[in-house]
DNA sequence: CCTGCCATTAAGTATATACATTTAAAGGGT
DNA sequence: ACCCTTTAAATGTATATACTTAATGGCAGG
């Protein structure tokens, strides 16, 4: 119980507090202790306990309500991180040798689905391009993506003929929202024939949408042969 | 820029940080003032500028050494969050009707990859929990599962009859890690018929597993249909 | 008994102050 | 020029204090 002095306050606190959580002392539902009395416990100040539980709460350990007190969260639905990086970042990462390669890249009319999801008329003009990234001798990921030129006039002017459009929008356009699909699909003859497998093999498929305040600038479906990648989350972090 | 003043200062300090980095103004390595100049820009305590800046670090958008100062992170490998539930909120979520069946339920002795995953000698029994999740009419999950029984005791007295074990264990025991693995595969015969689906079919398939205090309590097979299931990542908290 | 008001409680935010820690940069000696 | 020491700048943590906000639970009045 000795604390250990090298370490910061509050988290000697927040460690103590998901020790009684994790040993069951607090079970889910429970009731936790006023910060006050948590701080006279610990003999520091309210403030070092609130921002332990804080941080349990942001980590999804407590749920704090005002006046109502903290209580232990039910674990059902936590999340868990993704990560999510550049693919020549993965393909570094596997210690593979990774090569881009532009299969084309026009100036079209979107598709319904992707005009509305970019609030723009449907007909209007925007860029789509389509590429596959390889890791050593084998496609690791084929890349459907359009851009919403009117968003980002800039990738207009871009060739994306050696460096992908996933790195050149991941280093020069900010954006604020990202969400994701994942799901199991069977390759088509198109996806086959990019990714060199027969069709039906299973693919794990990415569609991203990437919004900038409000509005999407682009979106892109990314396929990967099923057994070759499997997306790993991180431990949860404590 | 007119402050909000519903809105807590140092969110308010946050945001307009966010929109420096994201206009451009604060570009991807620039250097951030210290927190004494920007709390006196913004007008308030040095705390409020360190908490806002803190978080917005927490969060990936910027990178803080002592002395050196704050600067705007490069955004390569931003993580994303995916929720996990218990399976049957999945499906009530989905406004569908949820069902549960068990498949079978026996003491077996663990394949090597489990028993080593648990840290038990090869050859030593444990739970394995086979049983089916519906939505509706049709089957939303398969589930494969070993528990280790050695440090769950009590699951040994669980007859995973009426519920299943996902559930309980998420209600009933204590978990520190989660690692998961995402990938599509073909369905082979065994996965076909629990699933009632064509052999080959795309499935998502989703292995868990979990540990309390760096053991393993429980490793989890999860098979999705690929088209039925898609998991969806929640946008960028901002 | 029900309703609505209100006091109280617990978390949330803000400030001033102080001191600790890290490390870049300046300075000084060989 | 090089290395070592010192300094100081910037972030990090801790405390006391004060005020704000949300919501519960009790109380008064109908």
């Amino acid at each position: 119980m000795s604390r250990n002095t090298s370490q910061p306050l509050y988290k000697h606190v927040k460690k103590q507090m998901l020790d009684r959580i994790r040993s069951g002392k607090l079970g889910f539902g429970a009731l936790v202790p006023c910060e006050a009395d948590l701080a006279e416990e610990f003999g520091c100040a309210r403030l070092t306990v609130h921002r332990a539980l804080r941080e349990l709460a942001d980590e999804g350990f407590l749920e704090r309500r005002r006046r109502a007190g903290t209580r232990v969260a039910q674990r059902a639905s936590r999340g868990f991180q993704l990560s999510v990086s550049r693919v020549d970042e993965e393909v570094f990462a596997r210690g593979e040798v990774y090569r881009y390669e532009l299969i084309t890249r026009v100036a079209a009319t979107a598709p319904n689905p992707v005009a509305s999801a970019f609030g723009i008329a449907p007909g209007a003009e925007m860029l789509h391009v389509v590429c596959r990234h390889w890791s050593n001798d084998r496609v690791f990921q084929t890349e459907d993506r359009w851009i919403n030129t009117d968003a980002i006039p800039a990738a207009a002017d871009q060739p994306f003929r050696h460096a992908g459009p996933n790195r050149w929008l991941l280093d020069n356009v900010p954006f604020s929202e990202v969400r994701h699909e994942i799901a199991a699909v069977a390759a088509g003859p198109e996806e086959a024939r990019l990714l060199k497998l027969d069709a039906g093999h299973p693919l794990l498929q990415i569609r991203r949408e990437t919004g900038w305040q409000g509005r999407s600038v682009t979106v892109a479906v990314l396929n990967h042969p099923g057994e070759l990648f499997t997306l790993t989350s991180q431990p949860q972090a404590v």
